[in-house]
DNA sequence: ATTATATACAACCATTTGGTTTCATGTCAA
DNA sequence: TTGACATGAAACCAAATGGTTGTATATAAT
């Protein structure tokens, strides 16, 4: 009951407005209009996206009067960053692959050790 | 000229079955037929997948006599793990929060020493 | 040479997405 | 109470997404 909705966080910071968003938020409390001023769009196009952010619960929204004032609520993202560690073993460094490697046998990337290229550069 | 493809990371690992195709490629390099046989959706489908995530560079794909074999190529995550670090001051320990609220002066959340709520339970 | 396998590519389709405009409602201020 | 302001909500739209089927091409295998 407290989860399933529509879009998940993968999906809430898919689109640039929408990280955006979350950016301008992690700075301070802003109400819908304030918000909008920052975009090129449509205050309701702005309003659609908090929706959706707010649907996986990235932004909480509280009305103050006239005003919905919304702000970050950054929790939800350590499903993004648990999701992410498990392959930071395939790029961190070569000692953790290796260890990874020897850990839980098998797999691929026998040739870690003598490989030499992936600059990861640019 | 390195960049600007149509997709970017983020968008890539927006849908569940592109997850799914890293997690499965992440084991070993796999041709596109095996690959689909993991899947509910055709072949063709897969193959679309694929080369999104290819796009973002996540994944790549050599010829090998008849058939394309996939891997993962986990590094372009790396991107998603610099935007993230931005946030996790925000949910990590307090004690990072305040750091940062105490390094960067102003700011929100000027409350997060007494609050107490956000038990973040489910 | 023929057939089966593995993939590529094009066309098509329904639904979702990111936007817009218009109208309604609630709240603050004069 | 009469506007002005801030938001909500509905209707509509073009383009993108996630799929499908059908056809073509390259490579193995017999």
């Amino acid at each position: 009951m407290t989860s399933a909705a529509k879009h998940d966080v993968f999906q809430a910071i898919a689109d640039p407005n929408r990280r955006k968003l979350l950016k301008l938020l992690a700075e301070k409390e802003l109400p819908i209009s304030e918000i909008s001023s920052h975009f090129p769009i449509s205050r309701t196009a702005v309003a659609k996206h908090l929706s959706i952010l707010a649907e996986a619960d990235l932004v909480r929204g509280r009305k103050a009067g006239r005003e919905k004032r919304y702000s970050l609520h950054a929790e939800p993202l350590t499903e993004l960053k648990d999701w992410l560690s498990f392959y930071e073993q395939f790029w961190d460094n070569k000692l953790s692959m290796l260890k990874h490697f020897v850990e839980n046998g098998s797999h691929r990337n026998i040739d870690i050790v003598q490989r030499k290229d992936e600059q990861q550069g640019e």
